[in-house]
DNA sequence: CGTCACGTTGAGGAAGGTCAAGTTGGGTGG
DNA sequence: CCACCCAACTTGACCTTCCTCAACGTGACG
């Protein structure tokens, strides 16, 4: 199936992919689905036997306390696996959201395990992205508990900039974010007008702009300074495994 | 090696193992270590040839900013492998600081290479065991960005309760804590002073109390519901995969 | 018996939340 | 085509949470 190529291609970023191996990364079997702007992908404690590919579009994960309020613990973007630690763990311990309309590849959980059952090395890969996912979450955590308004948005922003133009979905320091500043302040531990706040402090110092859902970033340098972003732990580099 | 025994045990405790699991697991090289209390097991941005499983002791990850301000990511217990990732990401983007005096038994990673080659069972719940670590952190994000406070520092206690009784470390809802009350704020994106306070209030509910580095939960039920606290995201039941 | 790390408490200030009002712009129905 | 509506953005005023700075208490240890 043609559509997994863009997982192919982002793994082969991280380290050189056999024939053999990509051959069975296509016979991959798997069904499209799509999920409109706003609805889940997964509820909260949901069984699921399948893992989803993103293929387009834009979603979230998310936590929530009893009285709703919600916290956003990763931004997914294209070429993203969004549950593949569900081949673990059979049960989400946290709702997917698509902040747009998304479109997926889902993989039966029983072929993941065939494949990884054959190919150990494609294991060691497809295990390295669940790391990865944790490695995003530290550098939240780190964000949450040390760093303030203006500093926390600019690296959630150097965050989605880096990950989106290694998917080659934006360039020239611009990207769309379809999400609103409500929804930027759950990611961020923040309340929207917090978030409005801040934003306006990244805009009153020329770092960037936020127009109609996109964002374009005046200073990368000063940005990912203020924000101590540096993109090591997304590990888009060459590094065998 | 008999030591690894604490994580054949672990294991057995989501899946069971065969034997010949098992005996793989016990063939498994190692070399044991000390680090002293305060000391780094592993640095930021060191590379590690091995993954180093906690048999005794108290250890905490933690990421920094420039100025030293330190956010803690996970407090690990007796039982955990605490750099499993590294095995598929070879340079620690973090550190980790022994909070009391640990040993560990250091497992090369070309020895979980062929490990993980020959068995892709015990693959998938190595697997899980960091993909639970990334479950900790989301349950941390949640904590940080929405609960205050009291319900901050009474969740990361019913964590390290449930954790630390699982491990066979803690019953009767007493605990060792080997703990400052800054490394603890540290955790929990607090300054001591903070700490202290929230502190105070459990204390003056009744929830637990405090002493020598001592915990003693007074009020489990009651603990629980103020932090909101459901160690589902823990997997500790039995759950083949 | 002094020192030092850790815990405790108070006072004042800054960051962020809450509430409320107004603006803007796209979509819809008359 | 226009009037209306609604969601999202923006801003102000006030309040709570948490931080900063500072002082003091306490116990282990040389």
């Amino acid at each position: 199936m043609a559509t997994i190529d863009i997982f192919v291609r982002k793994l082969s970023r991280h380290d050189d992919l056999s024939p053999d191996e990509i051959a069975a990364l296509r016979e991959l079997p798997g069904e499209l689905a799509e999920v409109r702007a706003g609805q889940d992908v997964v509820r909260t404690g949901q069984w699921v036997e399948h893992s989803s590919l993103l293929l387009s579009g834009l979603c979230g994960r998310y936590s929530a306390l009893r009285d709703g309020r919600r916290q956003y613990t990763e931004i997914n973007v294209p070429g993203d696996f969004v549950d593949l630690h569900s081949f673990v763990i059979k049960q989400l311990d946290h709702g997917i959201v698509a902040f747009s309309t998304s479109r997926f590849l889902q993989v039966p959980h029983a072929a993941l395990a065939q494949l990884t059952t054959a190919y150990p090395h494609l294991t060691r890969l497809l295990w390295l992205e669940t790391v990865v996912d944790a490695a995003i979450h530290r550098q939240w955590l780190l964000a949450m508990g040390r760093q303030d308004g203006p500093a926390r948005l600019a690296r959630l922003i150097c965050e989605l900039y880096v990950r989106l133009e290694a998917a080659e979905l934006a360039w020239n320091l611009r990207m769309d974010l379809p999400m609103t500043q409500h929804e930027l302040g759950e990611a961020l531990g923040f309340t929207a007008v917090h978030t409005n706040r801040s934003l306006r402090i990244l805009r009153e110092r020329q770092l960037l702009d936020w127009r109609d859902q996109q964002i374009e970033i005046h200073d990368w340098r000063a940005l990912a300074d203020l924000a101590e972003f540096d993109p090591g732990y997304l590990r888009l580099t060459k590094e065998p495994v």
